[in-house]
RNA sequence: GGCCCCGUAGCUCAGCCGGAUAGAGCAGUAGCCUUCUAAGCUAUUGGUCGCAGGUUCGAAUCCUGCCGGGGUCACCA
């Protein structure tokens, strides 16, 4: 039950009743909003219906905002409405309007802001699609725990949601893997191996991986040239480190639905010669010549005559080489054909979760799915921002070539996967962040995980509370919504039910938007806001949820604190953070 | 040089599809615990929303140009 898209839906009516020339407008809908004002003095809820049909309708903001006055003074869910400003109308809705909302919440629990704009559609997110050549770093981190919750906070919306991985196993760098492996092996079988030649990996984590190839093959591979053993190694190493990264992402609880290899895209008859045929069946695909990049031309530029896609007509800013050099296809026309995959298995939602390197990429890959969709699919490529990671104020260093990464399950040791994931997605998936491990760790209001946690747990020890200072009552979650909130409940516990009242808005807002960030904002500020109201019970003691002296009462606010516990616990859930009942 | 992202209080950042007097946290200042609820709360100081135009009833928000910071730029993945 969203209060605010109800008044929305109810003024649209209205206006339509009031101008029947409205009801033409198909597009009021979307224009006509309904929502809190940032200013509580201006009452519960605010619309700028009266302003945005003004101008169609020939007539003053102001006359239109009266006449719609008019129509809503006599409804029994809204206690006064007033013209306002240039025109804005503004609704104080009846207590029991608020307390419908608390006790929908009491009664769909969980479920509760659950939406259905999503209407089962199919959505696909892609991300982390980490290379399979190591351990997850933490730069790979904050796609990984954006996408997851992007797509839980979509599955809360009603859409039909695939987490998927892209193995880039079709490349060079997996032959590069291999060798690796293999030298690991030889390793293994006891031969001396010295220093681990520049271009290979140079990972200690490849060294089981070696142990595992000798138990597995015993000496067979050993002394062969690399035509014998290259398959087979490559296949295992692979599947090993395919493992190392689902149990990284484990770590953060995650788990995707699809793992999409790349490879099996390639090949005779494959993805992409598939794709490649329909695209010059289409007319979208010529032998043509690139211009230089402009600015500095790189060392290696060769103008040649190319295969080229026409990511032109469909919005990129130059067409794409599908061909390399040596014959074979560009990641790019790999892309193509995994993207066109995606709309056939019914993907007309797509997003891609990409790291910052990738910016420049945004744009082929939508003209990509453009192309091969014919205009039916979209993909929303969402750029995550590169982390900075502080310890004790200084940027922790990290340099590529001495190996020396800071890998994810290094943090998530450290500090956890609650407070991971909270501190990233406490930020716009779009900006830079600084990760600072004191403050992660910290358990004061200062810390924003724990803040909203610790918020969870108090809600949780008010029902202990009741429970030893009232015996003989039944205390359960469920029992307390028997009680009159009608009755007890006062202005501040009704601000309270206010705040929860946006949650179903909020939902839906961040949904829309891809933003699963807002979520955490809010579960912040409603946190705040209950701290607000507990503390009232240290300076007057009969303030306090829990009244010796009054059972009824503790009950009403009880009720109130449980539908409190259960936005916090429904948020954090989406957010894929604990709600733990008690702090240790 | 092209493209993308960012520029809001001393610091870190929110600002919902354009909405009313631009918000929060930190830092600063002034308060609240011999803990039934202080891992917390209350009050308060502080801003030409990078600059200049445009669109309109209304712009931090949309458009254009500039300034500053970051990323990226045929064939790598």
């Amino acid at each position: 039950m969203d209060v605010f898209s109800l008044f929305e839906a109810r003024i649209v009516t209205a206006l339509q009743t009031l101008y029947p020339a409205l009801a033409e407008d198909t597009g009021l809908v979307d224009k006509v909003t309904a929502e809190p004002p940032r200013d509580p003095g201006h009452g519960d809820l605010s619309t700028n219906a009266a302003m945005v049909v003004a101008r169609p309708l020939g007539k003053a903001p102001r006359e239109v905002a009266t006449a719609l006055a008019d129509h809503f003074s006599s409804d029994g869910d809204v206690v006064s409405v007033e013209v306002a400003g240039p025109g804005f109308l503004n609704f104080r809705l009846a207590d029991g309007t608020w307390l419908d909302v608390l006790k929908a919440i009491g009664e769909q629990r969980s479920d509760f802001g659950r939406a259905a704009i999503g209407l089962g559609e199919k959505v696909n997110v892609e991300f982390v699609s980490a290379n399979p050549t190591g351990p997850m770093h933490v730069g790979h981190t904050r796609g990984a725990v954006y996408g997851d919750a992007l797509a839980s906070l979509m599955e809360f919306c009603g859409f039909d949601v695939t987490r998927e991985y892209y193995i880039n196993d079709a490349g060079a760098q997996v032959d590069v893997l291999a060798r690796s492996a293999y030298l690991r092996y030889r390793e293994a079988l006891g031969e001396p191996i010295g220093e681990i030649p520049k271009g290979l990996y140079p990972g200690d984590y490849l060294v089981p991986v070696g142990q595992a190839l000798a138990e597995e093959f015993g000496n067979s591979l050993s002394g062969h040239p690399e035509e014998v053993w290259m398959r087979p190694v490559k296949q295992h190493v692979l599947a090993a480190m395919m493992d190392l990264i689902r149990g990284d992402l484990a770590k953060l609880r995650i788990e995707h639905e699809v793992f999409f290899s790349e490879r099996t895209l390639h090949g005779p008859g494959g993805d992409i010669e598939q794709t490649l045929q329909w695209l010059r069946d289409e007319g979208l695909v010529y032998q043509g010549r690139l211009e230089p990049p402009k600015g500095k031309v790189p060392d290696e530029w060769e103008d040649r005559e190319q295969t080229l896609f026409r990511a032109t007509d469909f919005g990129d800013d130059v067409d794409r080489p599908l061909v390399k050099s040596d014959g074979s296809f560009t990641y790019f026309a790999a892309d193509i054909a995994y993207h066109r995959n995606k709309v056939l298995r019914g993907y007309t939602h797509q997003i891609d979760v990409l790291g910052a390197d990738h910016s420049g990429y945004v744009k082929r890959l939508q003209a990509a799915v453009r192309a091969v969709s014919q205009g039916k699919a979209s993909v929303d490529v969402r750029i995550c921002q590169l982390v900075r990671l502080l310890r004790d104020g200084e940027p922790v260093k990290m340099s590529k070539r001495s190996g020396d990464l800071v890998t994810l399950a290094d943090v998530v040791d450290e500090v956890g996967p609650d407070a991971v994931r909270f501190m990233l997605l406490f930020r716009r998936n779009d900006a830079p962040l600084d990760f600072d491990f004191a403050l992660v760790k910290e358990q004061t209001r200062d810390n924003p995980v724990f803040y909203v946690q610790y918020a969870h747990a108090r809600a949780c020890s008010a029902f202990r509370t009741a429970q030893r200072e009232l015996p003989g009552h039944d205390w359960s979650e469920s029992a307390v919504w028997s009680a009159e909130v009608s009755r007890y409940l006062g202005a501040d516990e009704l601000d309270l039910v206010r705040r929860l009242a946006q949650w179903p808005r909020t939902v839906t807002q961040a949904a829309r938007a891809h933003e699963p960030h807002r979520v955490a904002f809010y579960l912040h500020e409603t946190a705040a806001q209950f701290h607000a109201l507990w503390s009232r019970g240290n300076q007057d003691a009969s303030l306090r949820f829990v009244n010796q002296s009054d059972p009824k009462l503790t009950a009403a606010r009880l009720a109130l604190v449980d539908a409190v516990r259960i936005v916090l616990a429904s948020g954090l859930g989406i957010l894929g953070v604990n709600a733990p009942e008690e702090l240790s």
